[in-house]
DNA sequence: CATCTGAGTGAGCACTGTTCACACTAACGG
DNA sequence: CCGTTAGTGTGAACAGTGCTCACTCAGATG
């Protein structure tokens, strides 16, 4: 017995903000963040621009949402690439799943630059946002913790850097010096990938796929992937 | 003679110039590159806002003024610190210069994400940034090219990753794998300032300070800057 | 059946970037 | 000295924006 009488309403708000997300989506695709207008989603979905506020607080709040969607697409995008690879082949999960993010951004250009380009300053990111965006952290982190070194004891980290939370938990077991390498080497990840698209690498780099390819070599290197992994 | 009758005229076009961009950057600093308006300044500077297109040709070429203006405030910053060091002591020099780039962004968010936030995809820099631009990766290239394995000789690059004119002059004499690590060096530091200032190391990174320190040490480790400088 | 609630409407406000016809004024040529 | 001209500033206007509000209307509830 699917839809109650009270659901189809609720079904209704559901499809209808739905569309107004995939509308919003191909605004950013095609426009960027910053052109994406309220009205120009209501015309696509066909309402009045004064309906939309029925189903979204404002402007923020849907591109808030147009956040957590890309967080999730691009988590989905690194999560699968890298569950293709042999578990025990940890240099080639981390560079599979670099891999996905670079492609993944090169594809949605507009959508990587509203997560990772420019908010305020004293932003903080909406509590709806958090758990979609630490997907891609979540897959590099396991990757560090396959690792011979780990143990299954938690480690302290002597200098303070590393969240203890994080220590305890996704990067369990993990020396806090390959912690604070596995956190710097997704910041230099996301720096190459940003320049690269923002067109900061022009004048410098010529072959950027070459670039990327030595970089994660370089990564990989320093943190030590190639011992085999511990899990079976 | 100061001032010829045609150059009173050229010096008063210059003056409100300034003025404007002047008044500008005080709204890129309150309210940021996205919220900056063409009236705002024009209120601020006392005029109509329609007098602000006798001096700028429209909103975005207001905003590359405040881009290469933004260049240049932080190549001054960063070359004035690195400046200050001993020339031979290069770990030095390139920490006091990436400590002067990461001083200046944290005072100047705003500004920083005008430079290094998000474009459109097939965003192509004006011709006019170009060398502002550069300024801070000459600083960079300074202390790779001073050395001791440099030669005076251009090298070539067998992978044909970094742009060989860069190599024959910036980069002059550094050997190209070098070379490469020194520009993923550049963006690495970048990653880790605009992560740091778009909120994106809350969560993992607690003592953002010695994860900066830390990025630091490790960087100029792979760029072997222990070696004493070649230079007098 | 009456009522109430939630979704959609269009008009309207305050704001934006940009253009245009117009005024004024300083410099230049005769 | 006077007319012309180029440069600078003005206010009105247009199209677009985010957002609010009084209003309608259908569908669920009592």
């Amino acid at each position: 017995m699917p839809d109650t009488a009270q659901s189809i309403r609720a079904n209704a708000r559901d499809a209808m903000r739905a569309a107004i997300v995939a509308a919003a989506l191909e605004q950013l695709a095609e426009v960027g963040a910053d052109a994406l207008s309220l009205r120009g989603v209501a015309r696509q979905v066909g309402m009045a621009s004064s309906a939309i506020y029925r189903h979204v607080p404002n402007r923020d709040a849907l591109l808030t949402l147009l956040i957590i969607e890309g967080y999730d697409a691009l988590g989905t995008a690194v999560e699968e690439r890298e569950a293709t690879c042999v578990r025990s082949d940890r240099v080639g999960r981390f560079r599979a799943a670099c891999d996905a993010a670079r492609t993944w951004a090169q594809a949605n250009p507009h959508h990587w630059a509203l997560l990772y380009g420019s908010p305020v300053p004293g932003y903080a990111a909406p509590e709806e946002t958090v758990g979609p965006a630490s997907r891609v952290s979540a897959v590099m982190a396991g990757i560090l913790r396959d690792g011979k070194a780990a143990t299954s004891a938690p480690c302290v980290d002597p200098e303070g850097i590393i969240d203890p939370a994080v220590l305890t938990t996704l990067l369990m077991g993990v020396d806090p010096s390959t912690a604070r390498a596995g956190v710097l080497a997704w910041v230099t990840v996301y720096g190459v990938i940003s320049f690269e698209l923002f067109g900061h690498l022009i004048g410098s780099v010529v072959d950027v796929d070459g670039f990327f390819e030595a970089t994660l070599a370089t990564l990989a290197d320093g943190l030590a992937l190639s011992d085999p992994a511990t899990n079976d």
